[in-house]
DNA sequence: CAGTGAGCGAGCTTCCGCTTGACTT
């Protein structure tokens, strides 16, 4: 039996540390945690300051059996979670669960998984600081404070099951904002028009810009027109020097950007990819907040560089965090070994290996030099001038390995754009202007990982949380990731040639589509509204910065954590009882009137969802209601679009003696015809069809299913069937459905053997995981 | 599965941060 027990968080790193440590020493995990609060209830003492209920995570109770036993028979325990508030706290809780003996536990920190890193900590152990541990039961107490005291006002005042808390209810929001800002958003016009130029010595033409805009046609197609007899002169040629920095080692944060830039992963994808790398020993930890590399990296990579590029390409450098909420337990994630530039894996595993292979790389290589060149065109008797831009690159430096993206534009590579060679005073002929109308546009949606940075910039959440806080407000429905087409519009636009002379065009461009961009729902924008009338310090986004700084004080011993609980809870609590007086929250809006009935129509959010509503429900009639589609909103559904949605479902007329209909579900168009549904395809409209076109959909629909049917038995009274399905045969009984083994020959299974099947392949149940 | 939109009421839902798998689609 080994003489020491180390015990870090995770397991990937204690096979590492194993191999440097020896014999004498046992490593293993805790697997993050391992107590918390009590599942159940609140669980913390209000009453009496605060007191938390611990209790071992379900989870968690074989890994406690283990280390138990382990450290019953090892001389010293050597604690080794994470430098930070929750690493300092499970070391606590592992002390509690573990009831070790204070005299033979020892704690110790490392920020890199290095032999000499190691044996340092080993050199240079400490006491398990208190304080650290406080400031995280603050942490811990606050959220489960928040959220548990939210959340059922949320069931009571809006609808059941909702969540609210101190991350995911600000997440929220920030969606919604951006949302309105869109909405109310009036697109400004100017134009600016942009030119060819002839050169006397070369055969290259030269593309100018107008520096000056125009925010009005006239003003545009005046200018336009004294161009067409204009001269046109070098004004003067400025050349300045630039230089482009390599951007620092990937975080999880800016791995969650980029990856979603380059690669198009969302944010869980990526993740899920990072921990396959991490686990397979390829890069340094997936989760943190550093920019920091080790020495060892650093080494490594002017090695490389030195030898890959020339020594002139390296420049070795230690980056510093911007992130103010930063605890840097960990290094930037990096490639283990930088001598592998590629690895085996899946296609997607290389791709983003390749990335932070890259990314790792540059940071250690020298700045890009270049030039920049503005050339300024005059107009004869105009003050307006055009400007001609040039970038060379001069020394590449880091941009021969890789190049940082942008949210903004898609023309983010700065690569050589040449000017042939000008002198000052050269007059110029013109060959083409192009002025097109241009509007400003709105801010941009959020993607998964702009918002995942957002947050970042608030210090809200941390590298553990930015995944499963998206997927949470998305669970929730609070947000949904969609793709939407644009609309059309019309755009004015002039031209000049000296051929054609001047024209004047009206031209249709797609604006505003959106690619996997985050959309607040209506429960998003109601809840968001109601949390904000009622809780505007929990909903501030300043929150989360000023109670850290409080935890702060805690962990520096300045402040005591039941007090600081005490200082915040007194007035959250009373907001809490206070709005549990408060009125429901509902969202409703009259849309207008109805053009033939007069009847009034309402947007309301019901029990089911966002629907209009057509007459008053006072009424002796029953008012008509319909369901708001996919993309509509209460806040901004229109007269013309809420009519639209009455007229579905539509009788298209009988076939076989029932009736046929028309509609749009969740699942898009449909037909219904003797309480069976048929899909209609793309190229048919629900409002359109007719029932000659919905008689032959449902006949063919009818063929399809006969193709489903492969066999069928009787047993038991209850018929089973084996049919065709989207993934291949499967057994069919009731409404249940069993999966056949793959390889499995459907057509001459007897019923012996689909028993079989179905015994050794229970359904899964619906709704997730079932508690105890 | 996609019709619903009244009301009653039992029993349930929920947070954030550490970690992996075990799951489905």
């Amino acid at each position: 039996m080994a003489k020491n027990l180390v015990i870090v968080e995770s397991p990937a790193k204690a096979k590492t540390i194993e191999k440097f440590l020896g014999a004498d020493y046992t490593v293993r995990s805790s697997y993050g945690h391992v107590r918390d609060l009590a599942k159940d209830g609140m669980s913390v003492d209000v009453e009496n300051n605060f007191e938390p209920k611990y209790e071992i995570s379900a989870d968690k109770k074989k890994v406690i059996y283990e280390l138990k036993k382990l450290a019953k028979d090892a001389e010293i325990i050597w604690l080794a979670t994470d430098e930070d508030r929750e690493g300092e706290a499970i070391s606590w809780h592992l002390v509690e669960a573990l009831k070790l003996d204070e005299s033979k536990t020892k704690r110790i920190v490392f920020h890199e998984i290095t032999k000499p890193a190691i044996t340092k900590a080993i050199q240079n152990p400490r006491k398990i600081d208190r304080n650290l541990v406080n400031a995280q039961q603050a942490r811990r107490v606050l959220d489960r404070l928040v959220g548990f005291e939210l959340s059922p006002v949320l069931w009571k005042k809006v609808r059941p099951s909702l969540s609210a808390g101190r991350v995911q209810s600000v997440a929220v929001r920030l969606i919604v904002e951006r949302e309105r800002e869109i909405i109310g958003f009036e697109p400004e016009i100017s134009f600016k028009p942009k030119a060819k130029f002839t050169l006397q010595n070369s055969s290259t033409l030269l593309p100018a810009e107008l520096v000056q805009k125009f925010d009005n046609y006239q003003e545009a197609l005046a200018f336009c027109k004294h161009c067409q007899t204009a001269q046109y002169q070098i004004e003067n040629i400025e050349v300045k020097p630039g230089k482009k920095t390599p951007a620092a080692p990937f975080t999880t944060s800016t791995l969650q950007q980029e990856a979603s830039r380059k690669l198009g992963f969302s944010v869980s994808k990526t993740m899920t990819l990072a921990q396959k790398l991490y686990e397979a020993g390829h890069i340094t930890y997936m989760r943190t907040d550093s920019v920091n590399l080790s020495e060892l990296a650093i080494n490594a990579a002017y090695g490389l560089i030195v030898n890959e590029f020339g020594e002139k390409y390296a420049h070795s450098r230690n980056f510093t965090t911007k992130s103010k909420s930063a605890q840097e337990a960990h290094e930037a994630i990096r490639p283990t070994y930088l001598q592998n530039a590629k690895i085996d894996g899946s296609y997607d595993e290389k791709r983003l290996y390749d990335l932070i292979w890259k990314r790792t790389v540059a940071s250690q290589m020298a700045d890009a030099e270049l030039e920049k060149t503005s050339v300024k065109i005059s107009v004869s008797n105009r003050v307006e001038v055009f400007q001609a831009t040039g970038n060379v690159v001069k020394f590449e430096g880091f941009l021969k390995v890789y190049n940082e993206s942008t949210d903004d534009d898609d023309e983010t590579n700065p690569g050589d754009i040449l000017l042939p060679p000008l002198a000052v005073n050269e007059t110029l002929g013109l060959d083409e202007i192009i002025c097109r109308e241009r509007f400003s546009r709105p801010p941009a949606r959020y993607t998964e990982a702009a918002l995942v940075k957002k947050l970042e910039e608030l210090g809200i959440g941390r590298p553990s949380t930015y995944a499963p806080t998206i997927s949470t407000v998305q669970k929730r429905n609070y947000v949904v990731k969609e793709s939407r087409d644009g609309s059309e519009r019309n755009y004015k636009q002039i031209t000049v040639t000296p051929k054609t002379g001047l024209a004047q065009l009206e031209l249709t461009e797609t604006f505003g589509a959106e690619k996997n961009k985050l959309f607040p729902s209506d429960i998003g924008m109601l809840v968001t509204d109601f949390l904000t009338e009622h809780f505007e310090t929990v909903m501030d986004y300043n929150f989360t910065a000023s109670v850290e700084n409080e935890f702060d004080n805690i962990a520096q011993g300045l402040n005591q954590w039941q007090a600081m609980l005490e200082g915040f809870y007194g007035s959250f609590h009373s907001k809490i009882e206070e709005t549990t007086k408060a009125d429901r929250a509902k969202q409703e809006r009259q849309i207008g009137m109805h053009p033939e009935s007069g009847e009034p129509i309402y947007a309301r959010l019901g029990k089911y969802g966002p629907f209009v509503q057509l007459g008053e429900t006072s009424d002796d009639i029953k008012p008509k209601y319909a369901k708001l589609r996919a993309g509509q909103l209460i806040e901004t559904i229109t007269l013309p679009e809420a009519l639209e949605l009455f007229k579905l479902p539509r009788q298209l007329g009988n076939f076989e003696d029932k009736v046929v209909t028309a509609d749009i579900g969740r699942f898009g168009p449909y037909v219904r015809h003797n309480s069976k549904f048929v899909s209609i395809p793309k190229d048919l409209d629900p409002y359109e069809i007719d029932l000659e076109s919905a008689i032959n959909l449902i006949k063919q629909k009818r063929e399809d299913d006969a193709n489903k049917f492969i066999n069928e038995f009787e047993h038991q009274g209850k018929t089973i069937q084996i049919l065709n399905g989207r993934w291949g045969p499967y057994i069919k009984e009731g409404k249940t459905n069993y999966k056949i083994p793959k390889g499995t020959i459907a057509e001459t299974l007897t019923l012996d053997e689909i028993l079989k099947i179905m015994d050794e392949n229970p359904p899964k149940k619906k709704g997730g995981r079932s508690k105890k």
